[in-house]
DNA sequence: TCTATTTATTCGGTCGCCTGACGAATCAAT
DNA sequence: ATTGATTCGTCAGGCGACCGAATAAATAGA
């Protein structure tokens, strides 16, 4: 099913800087494309010639205007593959297809099933089906799948080992049942190494190569981006901040469970903090907390602080141990611009030199389109 | 100077795998490179008598024993070039010389002048010279040397920008200086970072791909390995753990000035500790800290157990961040067998996993056996 | 001495790339 | 409409690097 015999080394080395050309500089001549890649005009009419018998790029009409010969432009071809990504929250689930080229064809998402487990997959094999029929492509025709989900993802078998929010994830084999309902590879990953990804791909993260992503939400996490890599850690469990010995005792009870960090500036935390300090029982999210603290409640405002100083303090921890360029403020929490204005400015009290902050530009969106990210270079790979 | 025209890129490969075997296997016949590389018998020859040529390689004996022609063994040669790798430190300033195979040539140490600065340099550059000369190397050989360094090195000036222990030294462009000092190529790197490749090449690290190395000294530091990659940060300040916001308020005044963990964990802050603990002031050393503490004073028992409780929570947090497969344990106060121990006994409680604990093997000769191993990647680079 | 075995070299043959020459297609000016 | 300048793409020749097969050389063991 592969190309010819195999190509040699160095043919295969000048069909990716051919593939990268064209993915970055779209409509584009052979011409052009020689002089991009650096290579001879013959080399590059018989790497695209190869190509389009392939079926991975097609002519997409001719340059005019300009003296001299008219040159044919060529683009990836949609049929060269298709990929898809999916972020399976524990409330929500999204997936979106991609072609070759990272074009983004379509994107749905559904409430999660809260039964969780085998339903969730079942779930996402049915809406991947429905995504892809929908836009014409045969399942068939997807060549990659990544899946972006809560919890250590163990980086050699691809185990979720630790997802609390979505039951009995732990237990399945994600990669093979979900792999053999959709008929194609299936990568699973963190979902805020994902996010991550998304931001550098697309994102607020662009063309920088030390980025971390400072995820809050339900949860609190990190995402590392370190000499233009993702870092994954020993067993995937890089950045997971939540058990930073950071806002109490770690050796308390609670705060080794669930880890220290989190016990305090997780959801359930400072919903706690709050009631603790003597606010109303009926408040049950964080959302309502920074509502009434822009309405003037005090006891909220002051949760709302302390939860910015915490952050704050593992944002230091983070700057100080790996010294990135860029820190990006995620999660429903952390990207709102008012907490990571708190966040800023504490961090600017502590920090021995100061780091740029920006706030998620994807905001929900950047764990799927990580995932697309990370799918279209594994189909890339694939195909050289 | 360089090899005849350019060879082209499936040559350089080639070159670079032959270089790589010769490296590991050293005394080896030009078949059995074949073998192990997967190039042809007669591509092989071609390179090493290429090689040959270049001075890169000889003849060291034939095969013999076997059935069949004897084979002629060939290995790196000492004419290929020489490294040099130098460790500055406040107190100590150790060169060490090797050859292309990374063979230890000879080593040296001397008391560093502490006037520092400029002198310090003059130091260096007559060490190294005497060194050189007296394994009858020509200075002009040496092709490249690399400078072992505290404080923040910038990745991509080399300028020294934080150095408090050497005085002087940040205002030199040492990389200039040194350079036309000893006519080679100079690179800088962070003492801390070079000890950890220094574990890594010829040390307790050896084979793994995310390491953790915490030395505690007179001051605290980090050095990151991820990913089989140093980590240096956007501005060289990755590692910079003296300025965690561990065992303090990190906005006091001292906290920030010299960094909140370093404040209680330096050598400055144990002794600082003793002293307003009520321990007698005549103590000066952390040395004698630990000395009083085995002889039964409990006071100094005690100053130790705090000191080891605030390594272990910044192990923990460096744990928690990148996920290390291994945590290196060095410098003059971490890597005492006794004081692991202690660090490791909290690390239980505190982190999510365990984590495997060594301490530092190569001990103060880190730093110089680590850069050495980068001055001999460079050359190997050059090289090809 | 003869044979099996291993090492190294020589001799084509292939592949990928480049350069230079040339035909094809276009715009602009006459 | 013709001519010239310009650009696109192909063709032919040559080079560098690789491999496999055949061959020469050297050695251990029978």
């Amino acid at each position: 099913m592969s190309s010819p015999p195999m190509a040699s080394v160095t043919r295969q080395l000048s069909r990716r800087s051919v593939f990268e050309a064209l993915l970055h500089r779209s409509p584009i001549s052979r011409a052009d494309l020689a002089k991009v890649t650096g290579l001879s005009k013959q080399t590059m009419s018989e790497v695209i010639d190869a190509f389009e018998q392939q079926g991975l790029v097609h002519q997409v009409g001719r340059t005019s205007g300009n003296v001299g010969r008219t040159a044919v432009l060529y683009e990836l071809s949609p049929e060269g593959g298709h990929v898809l990504g999916i972020d399976l929250g524990a409330r929500r689930l999204t997936v979106a297809l991609a072609d070759i080229a990272g074009r983004v064809l379509a994107e749905a998402d559904e409430p999660t099933d809260s039964r969780g487990g085998a339903w969730a997959l079942d779930q996402i094999a049915r809406l991947s089906d429905r995504l892809a029929r929908d836009n014409h492509t045969h399942p068939s025709r997807i060549r990659s799948i990544v899946l972006a989900t809560p919890g250590v993802v163990n980086p050699r078998s691809g185990a979720i080992e630790m997802a609390p929010n979505i039951t009995g994830l732990g237990h399945l084999n994600v990669v093979g049942l979900l792999g053999e309902k959709l008929g194609s590879p299936v990568t699973v990953e963190n979902d805020i190494n994902l996010a991550l990804l998304g931001e550098i791909w697309h994102g607020c993260a662009q063309n920088v190569a030390n980025v971390a992503f400072l995820a809050l939400g339900s949860g609190v996490g990190l995402g590392l981006y370190v000499n233009g890599q993702l870092v994954r850690g020993e067993n995937g469990a890089a950045g997971e901040i939540g058990y930073l010995p950071i806002g109490g005792d770690p050796l308390q009870a609670e705060a080794r469970l669930q880890g220290c960090l989190e016990y305090q500036v997780g959801a359930t935390g400072v919903v706690r903090r709050y009631r603790e300090a003597g606010g109303g029982s009926e408040v049950d999210s964080v959302r309502q907390i920074f509502e009434r603290a822009q309405a003037g409640d005090s006891l909220a405002a002051d949760v709302v602080d302390e939860t910015a100083r915490l952050t704050a303090l593992a944002a230091a921890t983070v700057i100080a141990t790996v010294d990135p360029q860029l820190l990006v403020l995620g999660g429903s929490v952390g990207a709102r611009p008012d907490f990571a204005d708190k966040v800023a400015r504490v961090l600017l009290q502590l920090a021995s030199r100061p780091v740029e902050i920006r706030t998620s530009t994807l905001g929900n969106r950047a764990g799927v389109v990580g995932a697309l990210s990370v799918a279209l270079r594994r189909l890339h790979d694939d195909a050289f």
